[in-house]
DNA sequence: GTCTATATAGGGATAGAC
DNA sequence: GTCTATCCCTATATAGAC
């Protein structure tokens, strides 16, 4: 593994451990045992190593945003599809528990972040549409909007709400399901009633 | 005006404009023409000025949540206690910008904020449970709690979501009605259709 | 590529005079 | 209560040797 990944690497543990503002290019070198000089001979400075961390994550949540395999599934596929999205946020939680301020720092980041939460709406709105046409929910499509909004929220922002909760301790991945849960409970008033069930039998087997 | 109210005042116009990790003491004692010096008089830190204004915010939302008036109101009430709620939160947005990183600075913080979170979720249980009982809604009791949670989640990220979406621009404090559309958003699948229309109307009343 | 040593800057906070 | 002056610390970043 070259340095340059190493460093990456070792800064995005870092990071989703303690918090962006909390891990200095020092703590970064520290851990791996190499000099602070050594990593400024690969990267420019922090927050290019937070550009191309950003640009691993876009690459990693784009692959799922993208798929237009968002038509004809079941009740487990939808889960399954808003699990693996909260996986990637997972993966990268660093950005969501302090969004605006490493954003406000980088244009180009602002940017391209709100770009992949206008995918993911677009994404919510494709679920909930094709749902739609296939009579498992109904809704007009002025509801739709908003309702792609709140997942939107709820996906982006429940492990910043998680961690408030449970500030100090290490955040529980196991609680990443309860999420999903949460995101799919906002559909869950739309379903047709054969379909709430389904939907049920798929939450009590994944949040035990 | 005494010194330590101004600090307190110019403080807070401060961080809710630049966010607090963008606000030293230095800039709070310029902006009101006084000495760095003078400030740490009345004050032995800057985490001390924090304190304060969330003492401040804690009565002023106490105020809302502690009340039980939350039981046979109408659409338009429960759209305004939101609002209010939203009014409050907006008063003192620059927590909410920087949430974990202010927190987990001070212990007691944490705490009280909890506990403000606590009665915010309870608040919403009790207009849930007197909508259900007066059969404005219908819900199975086990719902309850995961709109609850939803309804905090999106109260508590409005603002931060809305500044995602407009980084570097000045806050639009108009926004603060579609984010009580929001919430309501979250009841409205599981109202009766008499009162989805009314709550129609009263939001095309507040949105216009 | 990697190290050591160091420059630079900014923010938090204090001492002591008025 | 308020000011000036200043200290200290920490984080970012660079220079130059190996």
């Amino acid at each position: 593994m070259k340095t340059r990944d190493r460093i990456l690497f070792t800064t995005l543990e870092l990071f989703n451990l303690c918090g962006e503002p909390n891990v200095t290019t020092i703590d970064i070198a520290n851990e791996m045992d190499i000099s602070p000089g050594n990593l400024y001979y690969h990267f420019r400075n922090k927050d290019e190593i937070i550009f191309e961390l950003f640009l691993l994550f876009e690459a990693s949540i784009s692959d799922v945003l993208d798929t237009q395999q968002t038509i004809d599934l079941d009740m487990l596929d939808y889960w399954m599809y808003i699990h693996i999205i909260f996986e990637k946020i997972w993966e990268y939680r660093f950005f969501y528990r302090d969004l605006v301020s490493i954003l406000e720092r980088n244009e180009k980041l602002q940017k391209r972040f709100n770009r992949i939460i206008d995918k993911k709406s677009q994404a919510c709105k494709n679920i909930l549409t094709s749902m739609n046409e296939s009579d498992i929910l109904t809704l007009r499509p002025h509801d739709i909007d908003s309702i792609a909004t709140n997942m939107v929220i709820s996906c982006s922002y429940w492990l910043n709400y998680l961690q408030l909760r449970h500030i100090g301790k290490e955040l529980p991945g196991e609680d990443l399901g309860r999420g999903v849960y949460q995101v799919m409970t906002l559909i869950a008033p739309y379903l047709q009633d054969e379909h709430k069930e389904a939907l049920e039998e798929v939450a009590t087997n994944y949040l035990s």
